[in-house]
RNA sequence: GUGGCUAUGGUGUAAUGGCAGCACAGGAGUUUGUGGAGCUCCUAGAGGCGGUCCGAAUCCGCUUAGCCACCCCA
């Protein structure tokens, strides 16, 4: 290795190797699955976009876009960005493509890597993946409850076990201002409270100093009046519409009075799904609660209009991929990754060497997984690899065998060999495996 | 952007200023065509740059990276 140079991934960054890629694999194979069903179409859109594109959409306020974006200029002096979240790509599609001709709603889902940057710390990253759904052009509760179900049911299905969902409602523009304004006449006067954080916050974005983890915040906040006994008519029928939802899907819900996102574009209904588990395991080790959502997402009613469209409502989240297989490993929820072959191939000599290679495309179309080692000669050292690779049979092709036109079938766990025609190899061996 | 902790073969670790050692993994063997145990041998290491010192993995400075926390978020 050269001394002096060493690459290493960059910050934030990580390599997904081979034997972790199952468990991504499988999370994408159930989300496709589950997709599927729920009559979600795929969509993949570029990893970059117009950087003015999150700006507008995501929100100029917002962390994610004053200090988290990639943003790069091209030769044309185009300026784009990494895509930091999936929505704004999306609805941006969704208006290029005219899809509000299409019979309404629009359901699409995507997952794929997204880039932040921020400092790297536990489920954080600055090249990570997220599972994404969006409904458009609907604005029935049902729809939302139908993707916290969906997320819900993905959680599930990897056998996540203490689930809960925290939903609110953060009102519209109707209600919204009215409501900000309430609480700034409440917090103002009890500004020198608050911690240094909320208030700054308080200036910038009063409603983040109600999910403040501060002792004292929390204590000025219980006293303050709630979002959900100010929302407008419309707001309110809509939020009782999807707690009725909730109900009747048996879904673990908790009513978070306090829950509010950072994004700019949430309307009416915000979620975020965690588990049980990671909340006691912060407790226990005596640090303030961590609250690392596996789920976020909401209503963005406004969003399409905002980026040009006509005015769609529309609803969607997203899940943290690196969060939930940390997790899955963290409760050992990992599955064992499937062996890798059921039989091996030996072979000793260049004769067999040479007959192995057809034989190996023999039992491709048969669709048995072999594993080999041809470079090895030594029938010791095969054996042993074999018996690394925890297969149940062992093919012993040597050059005895080839010239009789046969081959061993080498049982592993006792030991036993029968030696059959080398034209018939294939069936002997799926009438053993099937056993 | 701020703060704390850390950095030794591929992995996990040891050695408190004096020959970098161990385990696992990997490779070659263990009498020539039969695995799992044992044994023998081999491969492979101080993140980088500088400083102190006769001598630095060890002390100091800077830097890079990792982990964790704040902020914020999936």
């Amino acid at each position: 290795m050269n001394k002096k140079v060493k690459f290493q991934t960059p910050t934030g960054m990580h390599d997904i190797l081979p034997e972790d890629q199952f468990l991504y694999e499988k999370i994408w194979a159930l989300v496709d699955d589950v997709a599927k069903f729920y009559g979600f179409g795929k969509i993949m859109t570029p990893i970059v976009e117009d950087a003015a594109l999150y700006e507008r959409g995501t929100g100029g306020t917002t962390d994610i876009v004053e200090k988290q974006m990639y943003t790069l200029k091209t030769k044309g002096d185009d300026v784009l960005a990494l895509r930091p979240e999936f929505t704004p790509g999306i609805v941006r599609s969704y208006i290029q493509h005219g899809m509000i001709a299409l019979p309404q709603p629009i359901k699409l889902y995507t997952y794929g890597p997204l880039f932040r940057y921020e400092h790297p710390q536990a489920g954080r990253f600055r090249q990570f993946h997220q599972v994404d759904f969006e409904v458009f052009g609907e604005q029935s509760a049902a729809l939302d409850a139908q993707i916290i179900q969906i997320f819900y049911i993905i959680l599930k299905e990897l056998k996540f076990s203490h689930l809960i969902i925290e939903v609110n409602s953060i009102g519209d523009n109707q209600c919204r201002p009215y409501y900000k304004k309430m609480l700034s006449n409440y917090l103002r006067p009890r500004q020198t409270s608050l911690c240094a954080d909320c208030r700054r916050r308080f200036r910038e974005n009063p409603l983040r100093t109600l999910d403040c983890k501060e002792e004292k915040c929390q204590r000025i906040r219980s006293q303050a009046p709630q979002f959900i006994d100010h929302l407008c008519e419309e707001c309110k029928n809509h939020f009782k519409a999807l707690l009725e939802f909730l109900d009747e899907t048996d879904l673990p819900y908790h009513l978070d009075p306090y829950l509010v996102r950072g994004l700019d574009y949430y309307t009416k209904t915000v979620f975020e799904i965690f588990s049980e588990k990671t909340m006691e395991q912060t407790k226990e080790k005596g640090e303030v609660l961590q609250r690392n959502a596996l789920v976020g997402g909401g209503r963005y009613d406004g969003l399409v209009r905002l980026l040009g469209g006509k005015d769609v409502p529309a609803s969607g989240a997203a899940a943290g991929v690196e969060r939930i297989v940390g997790l899955l490993r963290e409760m050992q929820l990992v599955p064992k990754s499937e062996p890798t072959a059921e039989i091996f191939l030996a072979q000793l000599g260049d004769l067999s060497k040479k007959k192995s290679l057809k034989l190996l495309e023999d039992f491709r179309k048969a669709k048995i997984q072999v594993a080999e080692s041809l470079g090895r000669d030594s029938l010791r050292t095969q054996l042993a690899r074999a018996d690394k690779l925890k297969v149940a049979y062992t093919l012993i092709l040597g050059q005895k065998e080839v010239l009789d036109g046969t081959i061993v079938i080498r049982k592993m766990d006792t030991g036993e060999q029968d030696t059959v025609k080398l034209a018939n190899v294939v069936e002997e061996v799926k009438k053993r495996i099937k056993k």
